[in-house]
RNA sequence: AGAGAGGUGGCCGAGUGGUUGAAGGCGCACGCCUGGAAAGUGUGUAUAUCCCCAAAGGAUAUCGAGGGUUCGAAUCCCUCUCUCUCUGCCA
């Protein structure tokens, strides 16, 4: 939620910002909540004078009475009863001035950091980094990873169809394996990074969905549990920061790091197509996600390291790579800058998004309450970050097409101590 | 899930309708005292919003959350929620 003070302050860069986002009527949006913001100020100045005066008098009925002087106090009475009204009224016009601020905050996104390439497709993103090989290619066969899975019976999901639904598999043997090793790596790589370790829910209240800002906005891509009022995290972001919502935090405790592994669910409501076959989309997967609540100074800073992190886990598995930032159309709507990682994929032919790296400034701090209290106890608002590192399916995609040999499927070294062997076989 | 008890400031804890935003204590910060420290002593010590360029100051709200009664509520009523104890069930 952009927080109303610095609209005022920097209109100019908040309109061009949700314009270069491509929201229409932004400026007006913008002036709006200015008006409305301005006329809740003068209705919650008139609101507390009323109040004011009728505090006074209740104190001057109070000692009356303690006096005995019965008969002014019931005179006194009588004259709150307009001031009561007049309260009841204010409050009225108040509570539904606020809704209507919200309800315009709510459903604008972040402004994008001024990096942040124009553009409102995935085709102009901006490729800021491939990785310095040329694309290996493969002798012989080259089988897509739904195909060597059945293969070598590791993911089954015609297995996860009967159970649950598309988009659930089965990971079996060597591939179930593959998974563990993978989180447990993930994790350890992490942690040694100066990551806290942390096992967060894996469903939320509306509360935290509000929170990060997956509500009011995705409503739609989240699982969500009527009987119980909670809804199934689509990432361990939410969780994660949400254990920072209504704190203030010592200036001197941060950065705070916190790295957590979680199943994460997606519905994608009407996404499923040709190219999302596999493991390229699913309902439920696994993710370690990286996140930080950071000094504003430094967020920028701290968003290179965790790209630098992500971009080392990946060389590491030895999996070509490519970091693109995303234009502004194709931003998160909390996001003010987005770094997407994506692997090449043998046999898709394709590059596959495997991390996404944000800075979320000051948007979900807003939202959450995050602050942070400085040296002269002043306090401000928190930037937070967080990062995928890494969401596993793709990266097993890549690692299967990329590894597939004859007659079986080459694990890279790191990984080895995790699985307990060093190549799939038949 | 059933029965009972209870949620007060960073923590403990008093407070059952009228200067109680909240006694007292602990903790913390700053000062005094001391050669230094401890002890002692003094002062300060919540959050949000509004007025204000800012500071200072003032106002309003907040004693689990929301609603109600009342001129006035931490204190009374209703709903929800959480914690603890006992019983039940369970990995």
């Amino acid at each position: 939620m952009l927080p109303v003070s610095d609209i005022e302050r920097n209109f100019e860069r908040f309109v061009k910002g949700l314009e270069k986002r491509g929201i229409e009527n932004a400026e007006k949006s913008l002036k709006a909540i200015l008006t409305k913001d301005k006329l809740r100020r003068v209705l919650r100045g008139e609101l507390d004078e009323v109040l004011h005066e009728s505090n006074i008098l209740s104190k001057e009925i109070g000692s009356l009475f303690q006096q005995g002087k019965r008969a002014e106090a019931e005179e006194a009475k009588c004259k709150t009863s307009s001031l009561k009204e007049k309260s009841k009224e204010l409050n009225g016009e108040l509570s539904h001035i606020q809704n209507e601020l919200n309800d315009i905050l709510f459903n604008l996104p972040n402004i994008p950091h001024e990096s942040v390439p124009v553009g409102s497709t995935k085709e102009e993103n901006k490729i800021v980094k491939v990785f310095d090989e040329t694309i290996p290619q493969l002798k012989g066969d080259k089988k897509p990873h739904w195909e060597l899975i059945e293969e070598y019976d590791i993911i089954d999901f015609e297995l996860g169809n009967k159970v649950t639904g598309a988009g659930f598999p089965f990971y079996k043997g060597k591939g179930a394996r593959l998974v563990r090793g993978m989180i447990n790596y993930f994790l350890d790589e992490a942690v040694s990074a100066g990551y806290d370790e942390i096992q967060p829910p894996i469903v939320i209240n509306e509360a935290s969905g509000y929170g990060t800002g997956q509500l009011p906005d995705k409503e739609g891509q989240m699982y969500y549990l009527e009987a119980d009022g909670i809804y199934m995290i689509p990432t361990a972001e939410v969780p994660i920061t949400n254990m920072y919502r209504d704190k203030i935090i010592p200036a001197d405790r941060l950065p705070l790091k916190n790295a957590g592994h979680t199943p994460c669910f997606r519905r994608e409501a009407g996404s499923w197509g040709a190219h999302v076959r596999g493991l390229n989309r699913l309902h439920q997967f696994d993710k370690v996600e990286i996140v930080q609540i950071v000094d504003p100074e430094k967020s920028y800073q701290v968003l290179d390291e965790m790209v630098s992190h992500v971009e080392a886990l990946i060389k590491s598995l030895g999996l070509p790579y490519r970091i693109l930032q995303l234009c502004a159309g194709d931003l998160g709507f909390t996001s003010a800058l987005t770094y997407d990682f994506e692997v090449y994929s043998i046999a898709q032919e394709r590059w596959l998004e495997v991390s996404s790296v944000s800075n979320f400034e000051t948007y979900q701090s807003n939202r959450l309450k995050l602050r942070i209290r400085g040296k002269e106890g002043k306090k401000r608002l928190a930037h937070t970050l967080n990062g995928s590192a890494l969401a596993l399916p793709r990266v097993m995609a890549a690692l299967l097409e990329n590894n597939q040999a004859e007659g079986s499927i080459k694990m890279p070294k790191v990984l080895h101590p995790y699985l307990g062997f060093s190549k799939i076989i038949k």
